[in-house]
DNA sequence: TTACAGTTCAATCATTTGATGGAGATCAAT
DNA sequence: ATTGATCTCCATCAAATGATTGAACTGTAA
C-alpha cells in the first residue's frame, strides 16, 4: 500500500509533492500549533478539503513532513561519510562542516524542525521522532571517534551533539542572528562555517587522537 | 500605575506571582501557540477568567513571561560579569560557564522560551522581544573580548551567541538527550558544564592570542 | 457518446479556544 | 450589620480551527 508519503517522493510534479514541500516549509516556521491546515492550503492556492483529500489529517501530514525531513537528512549524512571516508580527522570534520551548512542553509526548514522537535512539546504526543540518536552515533563512528563498537563515551557524544545543535542553531536562528552581526546572507554562511571549524575542530582534535595538536 | 508584572514582583506570595511562574512553565514546554489559557488556569487550579481578572488577554501574560525572564537573565550576567571580573580570560569562561550552566538548569524555562523565540515565529507578531543583542555585547564586553568600543566583530560576535546557544540547547534538550547518552540528571549536568568548557574555551583563548580577525 | 475514477471546492459541522458578563463569595473598615 | 472593594467562578459567546459532505468538474477508456 502506497502511502501518499511515498507517492510524493515518485513524482515529484504531483500534488502530493508540492503539499510536501509547502508544508515543510511552514511547519517550520510555525511549529505544529502555529501552523493551521488553512495556512498551508492558502499558500498552495487550494482548498481545505483537497488537502484532506491528499493526506489525511493534520497530524498524518506533519509526521509525513518529520519523516521526509528525517529521510533526506539522513541521506545527505551518507553523502558526506562517502566523501570524507579515509582522510584524517581535521579535514573530516571541515568537509563535512561545509558540506551539512551548506545543505542545510539550502533547507532552513529541516533545521527549524529538529530544533522545534528538540525543544518543544506538542499537546498530544506524536507517534514519529527524529532519529537523533542514530545519526548522532552515526556521525561518531564516521567521525572515527568511536572506540568500542557498543559503548560510546558520553563525552563524545555530546561533542557530536553541540556540534549539530550549533549548526541547526546559527542556521535556523539566521532571521534573528544576522541583524546582530549585521552581515549579508553569504557573508553570515560563510562566518558560521568559519566558527563552526573554529570552534570544534579544536575541540575534536585534542579529544581523540593526539597526532595533531 | 503598577502593571500586573510589578505587583507579582513586590509580592512573590501574591496570586498574580503564581500565575507568572507557571505560565513561564507552561509557555517553556508548549511555546505561545501550544499553549492554551485552560492550560494554565487547571495547572494554578483556577478558572480562566480569573486570570484574565489578574492579568488580561494570553498576549498580555506571554509579555509579561518574556520580560520576567529578560529581567531574571540580565539580573544573573550582572551576577557573572561581577564574580569574574579582573580574572584571566579561562577562568572567567570556566566560572560563567559553571554559574550560568546551574542557574539555567534550574530554570529551564529560561532557555526553552529564549530558544521558542529564536526559532520559531508566532502569526501575530509579537512587539517584544528578547535582549539577545545587548546581552551578547555585554558577555563579549565582559569577557574582555572586544577591541573597539564601537565595532564588535562578527567572528566574536558569532563565538558568544554559539556558546549562549550550545548551552541553551543542552538545558532546554535534556529530556531529548540525556536518554541518548544515558547519564542521569547530575551527571548530566556535570558533563554538560565539562563539554561547553572543553568546547569553547580553547576556542576563545586560541582567538584572543592569535588571530581575532 | 457513456461510464467511471480522480480531483476540486463551496458549504457546513463539531470542537477548541480566547474572552466576557454577572452573580456570588470573602473580607476589611466603618 | 452595612458597605464597598476585591476576588472567584459558572455560564456563555464569538471566532478560529480541524474535519466532512456532496455536488461539480476533468480526463480517459470503452
Amino acid at each position: 500500500m502506497a502511502s501518499p508519503l511515498e507517492k510524493a517522493r515518485k513524482d515529484p510534479e504531483s500534488v502530493k509533492a508540492k503539499i510536501l514541500l509547502v508544508a515543510r516549509r511552514v511547519f517550520g516556521v510555525y511549529g505544529f500549533h502555529g501552523t493551521t491546515i488553512r495556512m498551508v492550503a492558502q499558500e498552495l492556492g487550494m482548498d481545505i478539503s483537497t488537502l484532506h483529500y491528499h493526506w489525511g489529517d493534520k497530524r498524518d501530514l506533519y509526521e509525513a513532513v518529520v519523516l521526509d525531513i528525517n529521510h533526506d537528512l539522513g541521506q545527505n549524512l551518507i553523502n558526506v561519510e562517502k566523501m570524507i571516508h579515509g582522510l584524517p580527522l581535521p579535514d573530516r570534520l571541515a568537509i563535512s562542516i561545509d558540506y551539512m551548512t551548506d545543505y542545510l542553509f539550502a533547507h532552513p526548514e529541516i533545521s527549524n524542525l529538529i530544533i522545534f522537535r528538540y525543544f518543544g512539546k506538542t499537546r498530544e504526543e506524536a507517534g514519529i521522532d527524529f532519529k537523533v540518536p542514530e545519526f548522532t552515533y552515526d556521525i561518531a563512528r564516521s567521525m572515527g571517534l568511536v572506540k568500542n563498537k557498543k559503548n560510546v563515551s558520553s563525552h563524545v557524544m555530546l561533542m557530536v551533539l553541540a556540534l549539530m545543535n550549533s549548526m541547526h542553531c546559527f542556521i535556523s536562528g539566521e532571521d534573528f542572528f544576522r541583524p546582530i552581526v549585521a552581515l549579508s546572507r553569504e557573508e553570515y554562511i560563510a562566518e558560521t562555517k568559519k566558527a563552526l571549524k573554529f570552534i570544534h575542530i579544536p575541540a575534536f582534535t585534542q579529544g581523540s587522537d593526539q597526532k595533531d595538536k
